[in-house]
RNA sequence: GGAGAGAUGGCAGAGUGGUCGAAUGCGGCGGUCUUGAAAACCGUUGAUCUUAACGGGUCCGGGGGUUCGAAUCCCUCUCUCUCCGCCA
């Protein structure tokens, strides 16, 4: 959420850059301002009012005390009268609130100046490539027919026990699981990060606090006897571990990073971008949450992008880095860098990472807040990233790594597999 | 699942209708003393809305009600704890 000062002190400013995420502002952002001057307004003439109620209530004291029955009584009408006037101002400033909330949270994040202009994916920009795409040859195969091959990871086997998109996988294909999430967590946590284990469902406080709620409820699972969501990812947990929150200046910065299993229903998804792990209901992510305060997140979001590059870079498989276009970036995202991995046998680019500022949009709907050098309480900035998610990193290891009809582990995973090979 | 108890400031914990945003203790911050620290002592210490400011309003788990007046009484929801049952 955007914050009522900065649209008041700042329309226009607002309105050229989410002009930027091709987001044309100007009628809501004019109707907000409205709405505020009014609730503002309102707000004082409801204060008056109470406070002549709160006078008149303490002299009845007084009167009684004395016994001066008839002047309590005479002042009692006069705040029966100002009782029904602050109820009718109480309900037209709570008509007006909503519909000014309402509007707010219709507004996305606005972007930072790096952020490229543009309307589709077509329009990011590649900032960095690293790492040679492998010559495969003729007998390549894509890594879905590698699993069947080498029998690790059975589709046909989760849609029995499940459906399509939870997938089970066996043997080294679990072991692999098993390795890639402890290599990616001892890697976070010797960066610094402090590792969390979090619930893996959630309620509905926190699925607005991250901003899933009220309007993504499609794509998350729902446990409706309790009204608990399943998680879409770890961040949705970690970052509402700080929702109503006020940080002591010596509490940064704040870096976690967890684990948890993934699920969303992603309904509407079809064709070649599904198969095989390339889309999963049920998926395995690490991800890195940090909150900082404004003046440090820019350079913390430069460190956690460095930070997911050399877990990349680890593990041999080609990458590259774009930074999102206006067009292509999330609601709640104020800039965010994508990472992809090349995957041979697919020829396409898959995304395993992508790493984000939120500045103080989240932090705004959480209430997560910090006491500043002078000890006013301030928005703090908040910071994730992917690091990583599981399955296109496998997708991109079985087919890049696949040669001689087996497939090699890359040396950083070895001492977590126990096996240098899948054969 | 059954029975009972409870929810108050960072924490502990008083407060059962009138000036209570709330005693007290701990913790935090500032100071005195000290070469420094500890101890002791003194002071200070919630959030939020509004106002140029003075000031004013709201908040004692959430929502509703009674009353001139509610942390305190009533209704309701949620959550926590204890005991029993079940159990990885």
């Amino acid at each position: 959420m955007l914050t009522l000062k900065l649209l008041r002190e700042n329309p226009e400013f607002v309105i050229s850059k989410l002009a930027v995420k091709n987001f044309d502002a100007r009628e809501i952002v004019e109707k907000i301002n409205a709405l505020d001057q009014n609730r503002r307004a309102l707000q004082l003439e409801l204060d008056t009012c109470l406070s002549e109620q709160k006078k008149k209530a303490a002299q009845i004291g007084g009167f009684m005390k004395e016994g001066k029955r008839e002047e309590a009584d005479a002042v009692k009408t006069e705040v029966t009268a100002l009782k029904a006037r602050s109820a009718e101002i109480e309900a037209k400033s709570e008509e007006n609130n909503t519909e000014l909330n309402n509007l707010l949270v219709l507004l996305p994040n606005i972007p930072c100046d790096q952020v490229p202009e543009g309307k589709c994916a077509e329009d990011n920009v590649v900032v960095k490539t690293g790492n040679e795409i492998p010559e495969l040859g003729e007998n390549k195969l894509p890594h879905w027919e590698l699993a069947k091959k080498f029998d690790i990871i059975d589709f046909d086997l989760g849609v029995k026990l499940t459906g399509a998109g939870f997938p089970v996988y066996k043997g080294k294909g679990a072991r692999l699981q098993r390795a890639l999430i402890n290599f990616f967590l001892d890697y976070n946590t010797n960066a610094g990060y402090q590792e969390v284990e979090p619930p893996i469902m959630v309620n509905e406080a926190s699925g607005f606090g991250t901003g899933q709620l009220p309007d993504k409820e499609g794509q998350m699972y729902h446990a409706t006897a309790d009204n608990f969501y399943l998680v879409p990812t770890a961040e949705v947990p970690v970052t509402n571990i700080f929702r109503d929150v006020i940080l002591a200046n010596n509490e940064f910065p704040v870096k976690m990073t967890a684990y948890t299993p993934c699920f969303r229903r992603e309904a509407g998804s079809y064709g070649k971008d599904v198969r095989g792990l390339n889309r999963l209901h049920q998926f395995d992510k690490v991800e890195i949450v940090r909150v900082e305060k404004p003046e440090e997140s820019y350079a913390a979001l430069d460190e956690m992008v460095a930070h997911v590059e050399s877990i990349v870079k680890a593990l041999g498989l080609p990458y590259r880095i774009l930074r999102l276009c206006g067009g292509d970036m999330s609601f709640t995202s104020a800039i965010t860098y994508d990472f992809e991995v090349y995957s041979a046998a697919q020829e396409r680019w898959l995304e395993i990472s992508s790493v984000s500022n939120f500045e103080s949009y989240q932090a705004n709907r959480l209430k997560l807040r910090y006491k500043d050098a002078d000890g006013k309480t301030q928005l703090a900035h908040t910071l994730n990233g992917s690091s990583l998610a599981l399955p296109r990193v496998v997708a991109a290891l079985l087919e890049n790594y696949q040669k001689d009809g087996k497939i090699e582990i890359p040396e950083v995973l070895r001492p977590y597999t126990g096996f240098d090979y899948i054969d």
